[in-house]
DNA sequence: GATAAACAGTGACAATTGTTACATTGCTTT
DNA sequence: AAAGCAATGTAACAATTGTCACTGTTTATC
């Protein structure tokens, strides 16, 4: 297990991943499976080893809206912090693709804030980069109206994959955004009248 | 110095305090100064011991995103964890009440980290607390109307200076909610005939 | 191959929010 | 008291977004 975790997170020290293979366990999720739910106690510090995770905030009525993604080498923000208090978690994460992760138990990811540099400096990283994500988001949402939070929204996703293809239907975009399906059709219709987007089945393929 | 710091920060162990004392500066700034903006680079940690700071987002138009409120015993969260990197300010600060700070330089803020348990846990807390904070601001722009919006913003309004007063024109809320006077105006009105508020000049009263 | 089920397109209309243009009110200054 | 200014009220209309109803079209399932 050594070697995979030093590859997936080569910021971290050799004594750091030594503590790491001996006190944490990995674990696996399939597609569809929520991890954390709004609300729950949270256990352990995630981080990910492969695979793709959603985390995304839920309001009473059911109504979703996307915040990031967690990837291979990333560790989830939220876990990390609401750890040292044994806090709710206040956001749902969703595996989008199969995901093996680690999971930390809470008092060590709080022990090793003090022993290792290198843990010390990723959490707070990991903290800095989510905030600002985060930041990132309430902008579009602030200061943008839906034709541009559009384009923002299927962007994000791009880089998030490293693609051009988004296989995502109008409905889970429309859900991700906290509107509806037609609307989705109506703004992506524009967009490939604008040739920014060619429109396929499942498939939205940006151009520009 | 001492005395008051221990008052305002009461969690700050006696090392921690004499620590600041010795090291870090006091600084006063007026109302409506702005000590932080969008792209300029954190030199400091700041706390906050008397005055009010609002924090908020801005746009390349001049559009206004109200955040949160930094009060005595806080401290700026962005500050913070920029501070580790060196990295530019993604937000705006203001003062609204005179202010005085205690300016911790950046390179004591990180290695205190390791040397006072009570800053690590200040600063892991102000941290959480904050993200805590924004999540919510994300809840109420994309899951609820204008209306919604605006009942959520008075509240936190009030929350922050404990009272049920609001000295605040329509002008000022419209753009620390990014839309327009006529907008507040109207919602308002509604508030009123619905028994939430009365309404006054330059003077909102929560009833409710 | 027939039949669902999911996905997508579209027109019509409602509701909300943004904009323009003025009128009015109350405070401050001279 | 008159003038001036900031704050507020409001009507009318435009633009955006939300909702409903219905039509195809593709994919999956039996």
């Amino acid at each position: 297990m050594l070697d995979p975790i030093k590859k997936i997170f080569p910021s971290f020290s050799t004594e750091l991943v030594k503590d790491i293979d001996a006190n944490a366990s990995i674990q696996s999720f399939k597609a569809g499976d929520i991890i954390m739910r709004t609300g729950q106690y949270i256990k352990n510090t995630v981080l990910v080893i492969s695979g793709k995770i959603k985390v995304y905030r839920e309001d009473e009525n059911g109504g979703e809206f996307f915040m990031y993604y967690l990837q291979p080498g990333q560790a989830c923000a939220i876990s990390m912090i609401c750890a040292t208090k044994n806090e709710k978690s206040q956001i749902m994460a969703k595996v989008v693709e199969d995901v093996e992760l680690i999971m930390v138990p809470l008092p060590l990811m709080d022990k090793w804030m003090m022993q290792h540099r290198s843990w010390y400096e990723f959490v707070i990283d990991t903290y800095r980069s989510r905030f600002e994500e985060v930041l990132e988001v309430i902008d579009s949402i602030a200061f943008r109206a839906m034709d541009e939070r559009l384009e923002f929204y299927l962007k994000r996703h791009a880089d998030a994959c490293g693609c051009k293809e988004l296989k995502l239907s109008h409905q889970e975009i429309a859900s991700e955004l906290n509107t509806s399906r037609e609307v989705i059709s109506r703004l992506l219709k524009k967009m490939e009248q604008r040739g920014i987007v060619a429109l396929h089945r499942n498939n939205i393929e940006l151009l520009k």
